[in-house]
Order: structure tokens, then C-alpha cells, then sequence
DNA sequence: GTAAACATGTAACAAGTTACATGATTGT
DNA sequence: ACAATCATGTAACTTGTTACATGTTTAC
């Protein structure tokens, strides 16, 4: 159901045609929620059923432009305070780091180093967006761009993540005695020598 | 066809059974991958079919034992070179974030506080399983503890930031006045006068 | 004996992707 | 005239979730 409170959120801003929310999911929600036309115009029509949304004006080339109802704000500011937003993490990237013992130190080290290299694209494409746009000072704009800091934070962290894991495997470290990087006390505090940690096993391998 | 490559990098570790690689995606990769026994059975059996794993011993219960056959190997090999980790982002929180304004700024940050108390709940707990794992030196020991840090740390990132929006929100900030908070130069410079930055826009709201 | 954990499956549904299909308008 | 962009839809398929369904073994 989070595509229709997507669509919800961007209708509520200002009324649009399947078209533009497509283009708007495209340009602004790609790093957050990705849709489709042929997901986003299905929905749209179900939305209206409901009564969330309705049809304003029918523009030329069949163009139906969407507005948001009164229900539909009701139901928005619903969604937002329920407690439940749960997390779909689906992460390939990080997913195939826990195959990669099957490859050599020197190839998993590459890996880690491409990694970084695609997350620094990444940090870049998202830093271009943050200067290109010209923000304002709606509350919608603050929000679009908290949630762009949080993206740039993020990949920038796994940048230096991807570099940190090459290290420690062309170091020759195995997970008993992993550098202690940017733990608690201090930031950036590389290379301690590492607390001693051994109790009880419950994850993954053997 | 992600959960297939799941599976087979869990087998390469180990033979197991369907209930056994259930246990373990609740476990070590819920962060990560998640699925559940329903999607699981069926997967395998068309693994099977497909020759990238087999059955060996049936025990009790009638438990399946499946392990990966050399064909499964190479496929798992395929998959980590292969270079399109296309990433399914899904991420409800933030997509939450991008209709906040529709709120009043206090019930806005109170948002985000609570944001930040959840976050801070994932980074225990995860801490918790790092301390409580008897990591061996094995690769792939190495490897799930590299993906767990991973995960401490975008956690802790988004504590702070949380923490940091709340601020900005109370402060009355908006999108061209936020305080500029883990930027470029330094570690940790947080409160520096922003750079204004204005050229052209493409993103969200109006 | 009975509850918990082991063990495997299927069915119905919801969500998401890819491909197919069509037509109007604008700019060059 | 032609290409690009605007504009909307459906069909077939894949993936993922929830619920249904069943039976065994172990520990108390």
C-alpha cells in the first residue's frame, strides 16, 4: 500500500496527471520508492474509486489531472502517525558481500574497491541534484531535501565502508580481529587495537 | 531471482535444509534479504530442478539436507561478478519523510525524534548480535561481520540525522537555511554557516 | 499427555516489472 | 514529414506475503 501513500504525498502538494507523478517518482522518489507508469495509472484509478482522489480537469491528449479529497488528506495524516512503517530492506549490494568469502582475499578486495567507486557516483549524481535544485523555503522543500541529506550521508558512509572493508581484507583480518573503525567514542578513530568479543554463536556462518 | 543467489551463498557455506536456511535469513540476513519459509520451499525445488543444488541425506521429519552442486558454484560466481546490483530501494521511512510537511513544524520534529529513538533501537540490537556471535576467523565470518558493521553504522547515521532534522525543524530552518551538518571537509563540523546554492529545479515540491 | 520445536508444503492474494499497444501534440 | 515528448492504458509474468494445512520428534 505505500505506492498509494506515495502518490497521496505528492498529490497533496499540488494536483497532477498519472504522467507527472511518474515523472516526479522518476526524479525525486527514485532513491526512495520506485514506480512505474503501468503500476502508478492502475493505482490512481483505484485511489479515485475510493474517493482518496479525484479527477480536476481533463486536459488535452486525454490528460486527467488527479487532486487530492479531503479523505485522502485524513487518510495521509493516518498513515504518518500510525506506528508500523516497516522496513522492506532489500539491499542485492550488501547481499552479495555474504558470498564473497568464496572469492579470493585479492578479488574480495577488488570487489570492496568497486563498491566504493559506485557509491562515490552515487554521492556525486545526489550532490549534483542537492546543488541544481533551486530550493525554497516551503515545507515541502525542507523535507525533500532532509530526505537528499540522508541519502548523500548514507552512500558517503558506504563509500568509506567499501575502502574500510578493502583494507582490512588486503591486511590479511579475519572477523576476530577487524579494525575498530568509527566506533563509539570518537570520530574517525581508525586502526585500534580490538576489544576482544567472543560469546555465543547465532549468525550466519558455519 | 535475488533469493535464489541468497539460497545458494548460504548452501556454499554449508549444506542445510529449507527450515534450516529459513532460520538463517531470520537471522543473519533479515537486514538484508528477507523471506519467508513459503518462498523458500518452492525456491529450492526449483534450484533443484535446475541442478544448481541437490538433496543429499534425508533424515526425520522428512527433512531435505540440499547442498550446492559445481554448477550452483559457478552460477554463484556468475551472479557476484556480474556487474548490475541494481538497487530495490524501498525505504517507507523516508518515503514518510517526504510528506511530513504536510504537518505542524512541532508534530514534524516529533516525528523525527521518534525516528531517531527506533533507530537507535536497531543500532542496540545489532550491536547486540555482533557482541553476543562467536566470530571464528573464517572468510565468511569476515564477511557477515562486514555487512553487520555496515548496518551499525547506517543506523547510527540515521540517529544523528534524525536528531539533526528535529533540530533544524524546531530551529525554523527551511530548505535554504539548513544548518550544513557532516559536509565535505571535516569529520563531525557541524553548525557551519551554509554556502547558498540556487541554479535550476527538477525535484518534488511546487 | 502435551507443548514446543522441527519440518515441509500449497493456495490465494498483493505488489512490482516488462512488454505490448495506441494515439495526440509540439517543435524543427 | 518526422522525431520527441506528452499521455494513458492493458496483459503477462515474476516476486513476495499471508493464511491454510499437515505431520513428526523431543523435552518436560
Amino acid at each position: 500500500m505505500s505506492l498509494r501513500y506515495a502518490l497521496l504525498g505528492l498529490l497533496a502538494n499540488h494536483p497532477a496527471s498519472g504522467y507527472e507523478l511518474t515523472k516526479e517518482f522518476e526524479l525525486s522518489l527514485v532513491n526512495v520508492w520506485s514506480a512505474k507508469h503501468s503500476q502508478i495509472y492502475p493505482e490512481l484509478q483505484r485511489m479515485a474509486n475510493d474517493g482518496w482522489i479525484e479527477v480536476g480537469e481533463e486536459g488535452s491528449r486525454g490528460r486527467k489531472e488527479y487532486r487530492i479529497t479531503s479523505k485522502g488528506s485524513n487518510e495521509l495524516r493516518k498513515w504518518i502517525f500510525q506506528k508500523e512503517p516497516k522496513h522492506n530492506i532489500r539491499n542485492e549490494t550488501l547481499l552479495r558481500v555474504f558470498s564473497l568469502w568464496t572469492l579470493s582475499n585479492e578479488e574480495a578486495a577488488g570487489h570492496f574497491e568497486k563498491m566504493a567507486k559506485n557509491y562515490q557516483e552515487i554521492v556525486k549524481a545526489l550532490k549534483e541534484i542537492d546543488g541544481s535544485v533551486e530550493w525554497d523555503a516551503s515545507k515541502s522543500d525542507l523535507m525533500g531535501r532532509i530526505a537528499l541529506k540522508y541519502g548523500i550521508l548514507c552512500q558517503q558512509l558506504a563509500v568509506e565502508w567499501a575502502v574500510w572493508a578493502a583494507e582490512q581484507i588486503r591486511a590479511g583480518h579475519d572477523a576476530t580481529t577487524l579494525s575498530d573503525w568509527k566506533s563509539e567514542p570518537g570520530p574517525y578513530d581508525s586502526l585500534k587495537p580490538k576489544t576482544n568479543l567472543t560469546k555465543r554463536r547465532n549468525l550466519g556462518g558455519s
